[in-house]
DNA sequence: CAGGATCCGCCGGGATACTG
DNA sequence: CAGTATCCCGGCGGATCCTG
């Protein structure tokens, strides 16, 4: 397997794979993203992305966690009460989503006119 | 929702999704990388990745010649030979996508190391 | 408030067999 | 060779109810 120049390894590239597959799921790079404006209580992330379940949040927050991305601060007050912020990892992998996120933006259109194309051509054939 | 200092509107916000989600999902970022070193055949692809289904790889590239990443050129001849290469499109998002690999690549260590130490919490409490 | 536990539908994705 | 068709399983993810 080569990336540009880079030669990688068989395991190297399943674990690559493995972060770039958090890209992937439904809510972790909004996680990332709102957590970047400021820290945040468990319910506050849950009203500001708000078709999330506490099932999913709550998982996808565990995973984040254990990659190192976010940290997890219990107040054992009553009620509790739980932040999370984004640590270092965190705001690093923001720099290079954040590019990601910019292309997929600024290139939405061209993706969207490829599809009608396809869609079309498709059709014909029907 | 805000990325940077730019406001997005939830439609654009779900297909700008729609688009990374692709980043995430098993085959795609593989097959892109591949094609960037050459245009190849279907059985070509498939000795490469060596473990994908032909119902997988075949899904695959049919999403990415809809999203307009890939183009695939039949030549109808017995037995038949379909090419597939990058386009414009494809040879463009390499790069947000690639700095998101080398990123992943150089700072995996991190990765699991944060995931150690949160195993080792975990374990404690058991 | 911040979850844990449970049930369940949906579909991503593999295995296998078949076709022009 | 380059797919299509079919069966099947595990897991994502939502809904609902319960708890310290």
């Amino acid at each position: 397997m080569r990336l540009g120049n880079i030669d990688i390894p068989r395991d190297t590239c399943q674990l690559v794979g493995n972060i770039l597959g958090r890209v992937g799921d439904k809510w972790s790079v909004l996680i990332i993203v709102l957590l970047r404006e400021r820290p945040m209580r468990y319910s506050e992330l849950e009203r500001q992305i708000e078709t999330v379940s506490k099932k999913m949040l709550t998982r996808t927050l565990r995973n984040l966690e254990r990659d190192g991305f976010v940290s997890r601060t219990v107040t054992p007050s009553i009620p509790p009460r739980v932040d999370y912020q984004l640590n270092d990892l965190g705001r690093e992998v923001m720099v290079p989503l954040d590019e990601l996120a910019r292309w997929a933006l600024s290139n939405k259109d061209r993706v969207v006119e490829a599809r009608l194309r396809y869609d079309a051509t498709q059709d014909e054939k029907e």
